[in-house]
DNA sequence: CGACGGCCTTGACGTGGGTCAAGCGCCTAG
DNA sequence: CTAGGCGCTTGACCCACGTCAAGGCCGTCG
């Protein structure tokens, strides 16, 4: 669910979900699909918090359309983006207890609500389900360990541009050819989630543009002229 | 496991895996406590590799005695260490598949070794251990998480007072009162792992030398002398 | 329609920490 | 006991990025 991850797994079981429904039988559903397609759904405004650090661990969500921001924060207000949510995405996994970080909607979304008390009933009635509460925690994991090598050792230019190639696999196709990646998020959330400041993504998105890489037609649509010089420069060749 | 992460969960198991033991039964045991108790161990020296990124994860391993570095590397060599395993910790959690990390002995060290085909086997007989595993995921993924926001918000010297505060942890108690903490990685394992160059480790060290918060016998071993200005540095309490 | 506030960009400047280089202490091997 | 190597420290220098400040562009609300 985190963003420099590919995309997410989950979703084959639609299909049988729906022929189920179809079928017209009401069983009570054994999926975490069936569970979620039939969960309620919310809709939180952009700016609306799904939930916040410290709060009790009592849903999980799956994001149906929208996006949203995970992050924590510092006593004195530094900010760490922890990731971005899209469609699709699973919000709340974490071991038991509080909630450690804060989920903000970046622009409206529309979120299904799952008890987490029945999360875990079903976790013990069906053995496959555990597993795959715990397939989809080691995802995550490995886009926290992602993250953390730009964090930790790539130069600004190096972490967005492998923020825009992971944006890019999210992203749409226009009849030019090019590649048109939309940002559901302010650059403030970028510059948190890469451990840069605004300006600094201001201004590494100009050199982008100087280089003629991208293309910029509104501050949150980016064309990707050149993928593969974009690629280099997110394995780090040079400016 | 990572550091900065509280002690972990496990270890209830063992007492009751010792008495059914002694009672003679040689069942199979059905806890991943009474497996790990009768795995096979294998010693590694300093600097050998468990596994590599790209192994098949062929194996849960559980370090019963030394410290493991667990890291990523970039084309060009730039290093991201994760984390460190100690003695009771899990190392090999994440997604079917390939390893997505390395796992190298920091000294030597000893590893029970269980095949991975055998923790899904257990998880699809046992759910409670499905959802073990998942909590054991989830654990790591916050100890990520705290980590992220050092190497994306903290200044060197708030990064490294954090690092020795979770050290502190699990740390002894001189007669004398202050806390001695054994560093089993060296200057450039701290660095790759806080973001930070070795020569900014030293530094920093050696700063907080100067400042009478810590005091170095050797290199390996840190006296905490003032332990409450130590956790108001980790905070962000300027100097 | 005009004014305000968010968000983005750009410039000038300062600095934390990276780079390069030298030297030291300790451990191990011979 | 001595030599070599590895890991740690320290200093001098420099640069990528943070800070501070000044606009500009919308979108929204009165």
């Amino acid at each position: 669910m985190l963003a420099h991850t590919q995309a997410s797994q989950v979703h084959s079981e639609t299909a049988r979900a729906a022929a189920a429904a179809l079928r017209g039988a009401q069983a009570a559903p054994s999926t975490l699909e069936g569970h979620l397609s039939r969960a309620p759904l919310r809709s939180f405004a952009a700016k609306e918090h799904v939930f916040t650090e410290g709060d009790a661990r009592t849903n999980l969500y799956r994001l149906e359309s929208g996006a949203v921001c995970l992050y924590k924060v510092m006593p004195d207000g530094r900010r760490q983006v922890l990731g971005f949510a899209y469609a699709g995405d699973l919000i709340g996994l974490g071991s038991s207890g509080e909630h450690q970080f804060n989920a903000q909607a970046t622009k409206p979304a529309e979120l299904r609500i799952l008890p987490w008390s029945l999360v875990q009933r079903i976790a013990r009635n069906d053995p496959e389900f555990g597993f795959k509460l715990y397939e989809a925690a080691a995802q995550e994991l490995a886009a926290a360990h992602d993250l953390l090598l730009t964090t930790g050792q790539r130069t600004a230019m190096e972490s967005l541009a492998a923020f825009l190639m992971a944006m890019a696999r999210r992203g749409r196709r226009a009849k030019d050819g090019h590649v048109i990646i939309d940002l559901p998020m302010t650059r403030s959330d970028i510059g948190d989630f890469l451990g840069l400041t605004i300006e600094t993504v201001s201004r590494t998105f100009t050199k982008l543009r100087q280089l003629r890489i991208i293309d910029l037609a509104q501050c949150t649509q980016v064309h990707v002229l050149d993928m593969d010089a974009l690629e280099d420069l997110a394995q780090g060749e040079s400016a």
